[in-house]
This record gives structure tokens, C-alpha cells and sequence, in this order.
DNA sequence: TGTACATCAGTGAACGCGCGTTCACTGATGTAC
DNA sequence: TGTACATCAGTGAACGCGCGTTCACTGATGTAC
């Protein structure tokens, strides 16, 4: 499930580039606990010492994962959007982009919980606030789209965006957490889809909203 | 912030006793990474393999900190929902289970983020279970009662339910971990409240969500 | 009331483990002149 | 074209650290008879 998905949020050495393949398969298969300098060094077939060369910490080669993480969110974000059943309505178009963030998470767990660990993360790594900036600013593009056609519209668009931010946030995690799935029994795609019809009417509402 | 809350999920004895207060403290400090069983030891002021004694593994003792927490969640649920202003209205009292859900979770960020970590506990381990089930049997009254006043009438319980506890929990676990404030700009209340207003409305409808 | 024994809580030394980190080193590649 | 040097990527031994876990042991408390 590691795929080209995952591009460079800057330029990196080619040896670093493999670190960075051997980190994000590390991760995948053994969660953010299991990310470790010796065993993506293992995995990558290098002495133990070797990454030091590239990433001076755990913190870095993380912050690093982090940041391509958000980049490919904003990406599959925008795409999802961009390519929406109905894709002239900013309505349906806030929705694909709310799935989007669902399928994302709940494609690659580990990343999504790497990504929020904020205390194991480096802030000032290079390209990871900008990149994490950028896709809940596509997603406020987004709201406001869906607001100028009579979405909530006078609420504070930063603040909507932050709660539906929130509320695909707390589907994905939960459910990649089991929890969802063991204490209700319900289908995440049922979850999803009344969540959505509560936040984002079927069809653009003519004022009823206000 | 270690209060009387924390009660029992079943009898133990005095010393387990006193090892879970000093988990409880060591858990607040220093983060679930940071709960050892040495470091619990530590604080407690007894000798590092004096633990094993009262809980066989790790495991078991972040399921005794998992299952109070989850007990401690469903009483001040259950407080919030029987004190709201406004109190004879359905609507009123999920709104203030909601606002209980994240106050908890804000106030014991530590505590939440293990209660939620299922690979690191033991689901064997006695009471977690129930008392994780109880919580969220408590919050689906809630929404079956708003229900029945016309909250989404059409939408099977459970399913609304998840949706609603996954808002409660997106807007927790973002904020504790500083991504909603560092990302939005906007405060934890100014969010929870566009979110509920979003999910609840203000005046018992009637057949307008229909 | 006294003796013998069992249970319980805790001690402290020891073990192996994986971890990050340091360091002197090798060997390959690139650059200056 | 050849020599000298610098840079880069990686090696492998070694270090100290905190961890869970084991184990023989101590000392206090409780129970049987």
C-alpha cells in the first residue's frame, strides 16, 4: 500500500530517498512504536549507523513521513474533489472531499497516527507545518464553496471547517482503531454516509439552512 | 487532576490500589509511552519488581487505568446529561453528554489516548470491555430519547450514535494533540459548539428534520 | 497461650533485549590542478 | 593524463540506557491446632 502516492516534500539524496521507502513499509507493518532508526536501517539492508547519515533522529525521518503524508492527503483530497459524481455542486464536492480524508486515514493507519503525534514530530522540519497547512486550507476552500451556496452560511468558516475536520478525523480514527467496529456493529460506510447527510444536504438548500 | 472519579472497575487490593494511583499519576506526566512498569515503581516508592506481584504485565495495568477511565467517561456522561439547563428536553441532555465527552477527554488527554490504543491493552482484561460497552450504551439512549422528539428520526440509533460520538471524539483528540489550535486558530468551545449546533438543533423540531 | 506453618508484599541482584549514539575506519566517487 | 585530496555512504564494534522478567530471599501477617 506504499505507492507513488508518496512523493518527496523536498529534495532528497537518493540513499535517503530508500531510507524513506524502508521507513514508510516499516511503519505499515509495524506501527509508529515499531519505527525505529535500527529497524528501518534492517529493512533498507544497511548497517545500523547508516541512517544517521540522513536523518539525524527518529523525530526527522518521521517528520519526514509526516509531511509526505499530508501532501498525499491534500493530493487524494483535491483529486476526490476535483473528480466528484456531480462535480459542478461545491456540495458534493465538500463530501468527496470528507470520504476522501476517511479512505486516506483508514488506508494507512499508522501514517494517520504518526501524522497527529505531534510530541514525536519535529515542528520546524522542513515542509511539515506548510504541508499540513495546505490541506486543511483546501479544506476551508471547500467549506466556503459549499457556504456560498447555503452551507451554514453564517457560520465562521474556519470554525465549520475545523468541525467536519473533526468529524471525518473521528470516524477514521476510531474505526482504524477497532473501536467503532466492535462497539457498534454498524459498517463504516453507513457511519460515513450519515454523518455526511447530516452535515451536507442532498440538494443545495435554497435558504432552509439560515 | 488524579481525583476520586477514578474508582474501582473491581475490588483490588490495597497495594494494586496504590499502584494505580501512582500509574494514574505517572500516565498524566509523562504520556502512555512514558507508563512502565519500573517507572510506576519508581513513583509508588517500591522496588521496580514489586508490580508484577498485582499485574502480571503492562498490559493488564493500562487495562485497569483503560477500564476507570471508560467507567469515569460514562458517570460524568451521565452527571452533564441529568444537569443540563434545560433539563426535561432530550435534545438538551445529548447536547450536554456531548459537551461532557470532550470535557473529559481534554482534561485527561493521557488517559484518552490509552483508553483508545487497543493494541497496547488486554480486551480479556475484566470489566474494560463492559465498561467501554456501558459508555457507549449510554450515549445511544441519548440519541434513541432525541430521537423521539424528532432528532433524524428516520436514522438507525446505533448508526447515529457512532457518527455523534466520532464528532465528540475528532474534536477531542485534535485539540489535545494541538492540531486543531495550531491548524484552525480557532478555540476548542467556539468549535464544539458550531459542531453541535450543526448536529442538535435549538428548538425541538417538529418534522423539519424529517 | 503457644508453636508451626502458610501466605503475602516487597527486595535487590542479575539476565538479555533493543534502542540511540559515538567513533575510527574503509572504499568509492568526485574535483583541483 | 596523472596525482593528490576531499567528500560521501556505509561498516562494525562499543557504550550506556531503560525496559520486562526471573529468582532466591526477607520479614510481616494470618491461620491451624
Amino acid at each position: 500500500m506504499v505507492d507513488s502516492v508518496y512523493m518527496p516534500s523536498h529534495p532528497l539524496s537518493a540513499p535517503a530517498e530508500r531510507l524513506v521507502e524502508a521507513a514508510q513499509a516499516t511503519l505499515a507493518e509495524a506501527g509508529v512504536e515499531g519505527l525505529t532508526l535500527r529497524a528501518v536501517a534492517r529493512r533498507a539492508g544497511v548497517s545500523h549507523g547508516a541512517p544517521l547519515r540522513h536523518f539525524e533522529s527518529t523525530s526527522a525521518l518521521r517528520s519526514e513521513l509526516a509531511a509526505r503524508g499530508f501532501r498525499a492527503l491534500d493530493e487524494a483530497i483535491d483529486k476526490a474533489a476535483s473528480q466528484a459524481p456531480g462535480g459542478s455542486s461545491p456540495l458534493r464536492r465538500l463530501e468527496a472531499a470528507g470520504r476522501a480524508y476517511v479512505d486516506q486515514a483508514v488506508a494507512n493507519p499508522a501514517l494517520f497516527a504518526l501524522m497527529f503525534r505531534q510530541e514525536e514530530l519535529d515542528p520546524a522540519y522542513p515542509g511539515l507545518a506548510e504541508r499540513s497547512a495546505a490541506a486543511f486550507d483546501q479544506l476551508v476552500r471547500h467549506v466556503r464553496a459549499a457556504q456560498d451556496v447555503g452551507l451554514e452560511p453564517g457560520q465562521d468558516t474556519r470554525v465549520l471547517a475545523s468541525s467536519l475536520w473533526a468529524l471525518v478525523h473521528g470516524i477514521a480514527t476510531l474505526w482504524s482503531q477497532g473501536a467503532l467496529a466492535s462497539t457498534s456493529g454498524a459498517s463504516l460506510d453507513s457511519i460515513l454516509v450519515a454523518a455526511l447527510a447530516i452535515w451536507i444536504p442532498q440538494e443545495t438548500p435554497e435558504g432552509t439552512e439560515a
